[in-house]
DNA sequence: CAAAGTTCCGTTAACGTTTACGGTTCTGGG
DNA sequence: CCCAGAACCGTAAACGTTAACGGAACTTTG
């Protein structure tokens, strides 16, 4: 706390050198012995050099560049999160962050061509959904191996050298719709089904896992059905689910944890099961919202996508800034939508979209009184 | 996008100036002419002008002051706040905030002397709770004469002149909790009781119209009872809600908004209706815990300390640097934490605090190899 | 052995702001 | 008329880092 902060010419006097090769040394560019940079790293790390980030960018005045690599997406969830990302990065108080975005046609369409075209375009770093992690994992080795980090939103790439990823934890949204579905179906027995994207992606395995957990230790009178794998795809969705509730009259709830929400409540409603089925789904768009209101819905996990982008952002940014040991896990906690706060939900999405527009417009000649204050 | 900022030369040179002359204009300092002053703002605005906080911090080293009154509390939410803004302000990559804690014995206790005190020691900005707003709001007042910003956690200090405030959202968990009390009934006919700090207090009052106001639209067989004031006060708490059991037979359910939810379920327990009562209580401590896991509390609602502090910080930190203008009233989603998902939010808990200590560590002597990565 | 490269290192001018200091010009008082 | 002091303004040195340039010593090449 008291005394000052190290600084480069301090190491240089220490060592009796210069300044420009301490600098060298630290960043190993070319032109330092191996000696004198083994000392210059030493003394560094007895005076606890930390370096100056305003005096770095001031002089070097060069931007990080980051691509995001984001689907096109049907619901608005990645619109959200690029938001997010957008907001976030507006907000740094260096402004020297410049995001592009690589925005695949649909979900798994493209993913390698834009992880490959951010890297040979050499972005400082890249924040990306890997829809299908096996097939991305060599890619983003291949940026990380050129010393692009990478950060995963929504789903994780594991074993891909990423930097790291935020995602909605699934052990917590997964448990929570088990918990509300027992607690609402109180005594009643009978059996219940999820819907998933794929059961080969870990993420939705782990929410399934959850969900199932809860459900057997907590709420024995329910049983599971075996998962329902959509891959988002709407006629699949609605096909399965149709099977599924001939097969099972005594069906009672469905959780659905993928965006095809729709289809699987047409379906109910094509069978005439509405009333007799408590359904939680997952996010929260506008085809939705009627649902939910009207009570079909009783509740929906929310994933928070614009706290998803930002989180990506931030943690890119530390490391990018800092080289910052921010926990590289992140894994948000849901937030749970029923009829009562929606409204609040809702209102806060419209807020936050003219905000940004109020931030863009502001952007160019904005108004001295505040900086005078 | 494309061309450089302005800076502080680009205005002298077009006017004629100096430099220095430009800058006095801009801060208001003496020595520089009426006239000259509106040109230099007028150039400035024209050219939209906006300062290099990389340049401005390394030029004068001077660090943000801020000041965080808080009270001790018995549990450990405020704990978590006053991490949370130690954590923000740690991740700043200017590094030049320092914290201040101001901490109160208890409750409303010495919270005005702890506002004069940061006011007459001249700090920056202040984070405060108001435990009884019109008793803090003069001092409030006090404070942004003396233009020191004032940014309100939990509970806001209306009419104030406070910069802002940061809170859990009262119509979202209101309306949450009555949703859930509401689902988790079924179709019970019943009474239901609510306890709250003070109906005085702006957010307790509007809490509980959110929770009665749900529970009217969507579960009408379910009646409200006259809100419990029990100001924190465990014995209070306690008689009161005993003679509130013992006055309503039909009692099915209680929500607890403060934090004395141990008095109540003791109450419920030596009132032999634990069983029969669905609880929801507020918040996240220790002795809640086993409560929640053996059912006698179905669900709580966090409130987020962390996050309010972290948002509190960021906010009063936006405005110091830069004047921003983030949405002042903050209002966060709260958190639903029940049975499955308990382990989660317990496990974030402990990972956090270790997290703070591995930051405090290596503040001093740090690794370098982060940096040249 | 001179010319041309290498390798290593010191020096210095930026970057945009703040701050202290010095220098005008103008006023009023003796 | 001269000096003091104000009011206004220009200058320049910081702040810590980066990046470009130049120089010394030493090695290679013709």
């Amino acid at each position: 706390m008291g005394q000052p902060p190290t600084t480069l010419r301090d190491i240089a006097k220490s060592l009796g050198t210069s300044i420009g090769t301490v600098h060298r040394a630290l960043h190993d560019n070319p032109g330092v012995s191996p000696e004198t940079k083994a000392r210059v790293l030493q003394v560094a790390r007895n005076l606890g050099y930390r370096p100056n980030l305003a005096a770095r960018y001031l002089s070097s005045r060069k931007t990080l560049r980051i691509s995001v690599n984001t689907p096109q997406g049907t619901t608005s969830f990645w619109d959200e999160v690029r938001s997010g990302i957008r907001e976030e990065a507006a907000s740094i108080l260096l402004e020297n962050v410049e995001v592009e975005f690589r925005t695949c046609p649909s979900l798994g369409e493209g993913e390698e061509d834009a992880l490959e075209s951010a890297i040979s375009d050499k972005v400082d770093g890249i924040i990306t959904f890997p829809s299908r992690p096996e097939t991305l994992r060599p890619h983003i080795r291949r940026a990380s191996r050129a010393r692009i980090p990478v950060v995963c939103v929504a789903t994780d790439a594991p074993n891909s050298g990423r930097l790291g990823m935020v995602a909605i934890d699934t052990l917590a949204s997964g448990s929570i719709a088990a918990d509300l579905m027992g607690r609402f179906l109180g005594e009643k027995k009978g059996c219940v089904a999820i819907t998933v994207f794929d059961m080969a992606i870990t993420e939705h395995a782990e929410k399934c896992g959850a969900f199932e957990a809860t459900l057997k230790s907590f709420y024995p009178n329910l049983e599971l059905l075996k998962p329902i794998e959509d891959h988002d795809i709407d006629k699949e969705a609605y096909r399965k689910c149709l099977k599924v509730f001939e097969e099972h009259p005594d069906l009672t709830g469905i959780y659905v944890t993928t965006e095809a929400s729709i289809p699987v409540l047409k379906a109910a409603r094509d069978a005439n099961l509405l009333d007799h089925l408590t359904i939680i789904t997952t996010d929260l768009f506008p085809d939705l919202v009627p649902e939910i209101r009207s009570g079909a819905v009783v509740a929906t996990i929310y994933q928070r996508p614009r706290a998803q982008g930002e989180m990506a952002l931030r943690m890119l940014h530390e490391f990018l800034a800092e080289g910052g040991r921010r926990s590289h896990q992140l894994a948000l906690a849901p937030h749970l939508v029923m009829r009562g706060n929606l409204d609040f939900f809702l209102r806060r999405q419209s807020q936050e979209s003219t905000k940004e527009k109020e931030r863009t417009l502001r952007g160019s000649a904005r108004s001295l009184a505040e900086d005078i204050a």
